[in-house]
DNA sequence: TTAGCTCTCAAACGTATGTTTCAAACAGAC
DNA sequence: GTCTGTTTGAAACATACGTTTGAGAGCTAA
């Protein structure tokens, strides 16, 4: 025993239980006893619940932006200069988080719903960190998204993004609950690969569509099929 | 007074707390001093936390509910018999959205922050209330979808509603954050009924999207693990 | 063995939560 | 005015939370 497996074990109860239930739903006496492991040792180990969000984070999100700081690297390299498409950014992005070593079978939706948290339920504390620690392959993410986009207004592109992130993020974390009910609706088997797969795709197009609606085609307007 | 302008007072600062906290992270004392009103009416006149939130979520989408099923029976009626388009669809119920009667500015954006939680910050109780209470109508979207979408398998419809539904419930339950950003980056100010026409082609353009991919159309086609 | 350090444990701390209590204030009907 | 049912008010309730405490176990090195 002895040298903290203690601290992995609470991780990893931590981990599951953000996942499942949010970050204020979370007691650290329901990690504790998850974990088994002492209600004392969380502020042992890490110091408050707050600095333990933090670890969880980091744990995954440390590896994630590694690897996809070298995939970048490689597909600018690949692409001698000439800004990679929109295509290749967004599959980039989201292989690296496919590929990412998991823990466990549960550990890509667990990684996706917990970025998805980050987003939603950003505890102040939690926004901060994130941006300091991974604002860098943010930026970076953004700029290749500029290059791959240079037809939109810098208002467009903003929006867009939002969307693709909205998509993603929602989708993702609730990847587990919504390939189960397709299984139950129509009988049909789906992985978190196949989900990307069709993410991609969908956001892409949505990022070329054209212009904002100027006069909303309803009843009497014209409507495009 | 008399005659409980109480009970509208703890709806109206619950619904903007909530809106702004979410349901866990706001407590009955935020509620009741915000609104001038002792701790124990909300117990009183509503018997439980619970039940507030059913409240707030009433007060807004029984109304919404129904004028978006005349929105619909309009919409039908208009296009005798053949199926409205996805454009239309999707505008009927963008529009049902922003017309809302607004109790105040903030109104739309809080009804829409507050949608965007009911997915996000499920409460299991909130959510069966939901279904419960509104399923008609939304089934009734679900209907409409599918038939102006008739080229798309079934599971293609359906991972692209839930791509659909993510970006749209992200955005704008984000939608006064994001709206922040964007003034402070672009100096750009923006309104909820600007988002709206900004996500209506960006989700249609997304729906109508090629098949997904088969291969990942990275850097040299097939890549490492 | 002893000393020192890391870690675990049960218990308690202070604070905040949702809920309940019960007396007082109030309204409208008689 | 008096009575009756409804609504408010201050206070307390029980429970749960994150955090702290201090004693002691377990290990390593002298």
């Amino acid at each position: 025993m002895a040298q903290s497996d203690t601290v992995d074990r609470i991780l990893d109860a931590a981990e599951e239980l953000f996942a499942e239930r949010g970050f204020a739903e979370t007691s650290l006496r329901m990690i504790t006893s998850k974990a088994n492991v002492n209600l004392a040792a969380v502020n042992y180990h890490f110091g408050s619940k707050k600095a333990l969000i933090h670890a969880v984070f980091a744990r995954f999100l440390t590896p994630f932006s590694s690897t996809l700081e070298a995939a970048f690297d490689e597909l600018e390299q690949k692409c001698q200069g000439k800004p990679p498409t929109l295509n290749q950014t967004l599959w980039v992005l989201t292989e690296s988080a496919i590929r990412m070593p998991q823990r466990n079978e549960k550990g890509i939706s667990i990684f996706m719903r917990l970025l998805g948290l980050a987003y939603t339920q950003s505890q102040g504390h939690l926004r901060k960190f994130l941006e300091q620690e991974y604002g860098q392959p943010f930026s970076r993410f953004m700029r290749l998204l500029k290059e791959a986009t240079p037809e939109l207004s810098n208002v467009d592109r903003y929006w867009r993004i939002q969307f693709m992130l909205g998509a993603t993020a929602f989708t993702m974390s609730s990847s587990d609950a919504l390939i189960d009910i397709l299984d139950n609706k129509l009988g049909v088997q789906a992985t978190v690969q196949e989900i990307a797969a069709r993410l991609v795709p969908f956001l892409a197009e949505g990022m070329k569509a054209p212009d904002k609606l100027q006069v909303p085609p309803t009843l009497s307007g014209a409507t495009v099929a």
